[in-house]
DNA sequence: GATGAATGAGTATTCATTCAT
DNA sequence: GATGAATGAATACTCATTCAT
């Protein structure tokens, strides 16, 4: 990695930071460069406004998580914890979320949404993947697994992602997964160890 | 209904008409004075802020939807059609919506999510009534309804607020409307005659 | 006085209250009819402007201050006490001023420089009338008596009018008192119990 | 000194013309702008507000006046002529004030007070000074110097700022300066001679 | 690679005043 | 006497973006 691309990269990290802490449009290029102690050209050198500097932080996001997605995918493990994991793979990790809730606060729906459904995109299919590993496996039994999955992945985000659930949410979902992919009851109830 | 409520209530239709097709963000206090014929005073006299406007339109389509929910909640018709009447009403009516798929958009996330968080919180309870009713029929059999039927209300949101969904979509969310509210395979099937 | 003439009266009393305690130009027309509980038309009915209403809000105390200064000249007292009881009478009454250094405060100076000007027009006639009194009485002695009248107003309301004021400050008062109306050490002496 | 500051520098003085000669709430930023031939952007880039403009166009006043005064303080003159010097330094310098009695006008109180403000908290001492040299000469005697001072500048600053007064204001105020600081007739009679 | 001075369109909000009823 | 809806000029401040050095 050359001088040049590091630097971007520390500046990606501080906007990101900036972005999720303050909401994109809270955030100001001002803010940035202030606390990058960078001058505005600086800023403008690296990136070509702050709307793309928004769309190669959500990029940076995605690559990680999907990277995360892949790896449970190919790995040697049950498909149902292969499903959970995929899916517990979305949610920005503990140290890319320093202040709880922070994606779900209004001044964050923007990025929020971008978020979701560039998510959306590129975990379907992954999952779908899972699911018809599990289908071949005779676990599973469904048709249309990619609009199964996509409903599967909304669900979760929008129960999951704001932080407040109940027992009784975890309970509702896992019956609606087994239900929606077929499983007999009881396969995925481990999922209940894994959230939170 | 005095003088000063029609004109407040002709400029929030026309506010509200504007955040639809442009967004809130999008639609500036001189917009809407220039649309309305009125002097920016005549505006604040009105309306607090610019924020307290969106909050009043948003209120205003909310006690409009409600009203129909309610209404589909008592009528003397089988508790499967209440489901979705009750639903169905949930999205702007065509008068309402001059401009298709306007809520999706990003400028109106903000908006839309609002809206949506709203609508939840005053639809799940007429929902929750419903389904008990089909319980109490032998129609239905689950528990943790609230919880259900938030799901169900979400995923409705997500699939179908969009305008974007296929033959398959609602084949899917019949098949896990029944599956969640424990009903038997075909109770739902006439969903899909009133999707579109 | 007529019903019309009260509710002017008491008009004025809440203006001049809210003038006080929150500044002139901090206090909106609305804020006074608001709190007076009268429509907008109610005000412009009995006041031309806001700012004449200022006006007369001064008048009215003017007004009252010259009245007491008025009598201390006229009562029959040692001319050294007139001179400290019509200078004591320039400051607000207690029941006029709810806020402890309220005048003093920056939002208050247009009014507080109103009322210093106008309070100087009509109390230095006063004051120069009771030196001439002192001179006949072989008390004092001294020429140019209504300008030193006027500078020692003027260093009084500096001085105190603030409220932060030491006892050497009340010392040399006292102390220039004496001098610039040529009067014997030790005539103006009492000051120093009525200030405060 | 940089660019920046050279431009920073001309705008200052730009504001401080224009808020003596139409008073700092009647300039509006726009009005700063259009005379200094700037974009609102390069004004709100140099300057966080218009009232720290105020407060720095001010604070450039009181360090080209005190250092005025300091100078007079450590000239090899008669300790009267520094008293009288350093009070005649106070006062705007010809080219500065470019509008006869604009400080005085009411829409310059705000500006005016809080320029006598400062200057009183910076001359005082260096008057003070003064004073002790003086009797350490055996010029003056008195007590209590710095209060004795600050109501000598207030009294000037009441009387001469306005620009109306008359000869015995002179008078007297030569004889009140004698008589607070303890000085034989005549000692400050000079005076006279630079007022005007 | 980096700087920072300059830009200017855009925005919400305030408020004294008027006048038909 | 009283109302309150309507007015519209005025104002401070933001911020993404550019570009000469």
């Amino acid at each position: 990695m050359k001088k040049g691309e590091r630097r971007k990269r520390e500046l990606l990290e501080i906007a990101y930071k900036m972005f999720i802490a303050r909401g994109y449009e809270n955030t100001s290029v001002d803010d940035i460069i202030a606390e990058a102690g960078i001058a505005k050209g600086t800023y403008y050198y690296h990136f070509e406004s702050k709307e793309q500097t928004l769309e190669e932080v959500i990029g940076m996001m995605i690559e990680q998580e999907t990277e995360a997605a892949k790896q449970v995918l190919h790995a040697d493990i049950p498909v149902p914890q292969k499903i959970v994991g995929i899916i517990a793979s979305l949610r920005p990790q503990q140290e890319e979320q320093p202040i709880e809730g922070a994606l779900m606060r209004p001044e964050n729906l923007i990025m929020h949404s971008k978020i979701k459904r560039r998510l959306i995109e590129t975990v379907v299919p992954l999952l779908s993947e899972a699911v018809e590993q599990g289908i071949a496996q005779g676990i599973f039994s469904c048709d249309c697994i990619p609009e199964r999955v996509r409903m599967l992945v909304s669900v979760s985000s929008d129960t999951f992602d704001e932080g407040r659930f109940s027992e009784r949410d975890i309970a509702v979902f896992i019956d609606m997964t087994e239900k929606l992919l077929g499983a007999k009851p009881g396969t995925m109830g481990f999922i209940r160890e894994l959230i939170r």
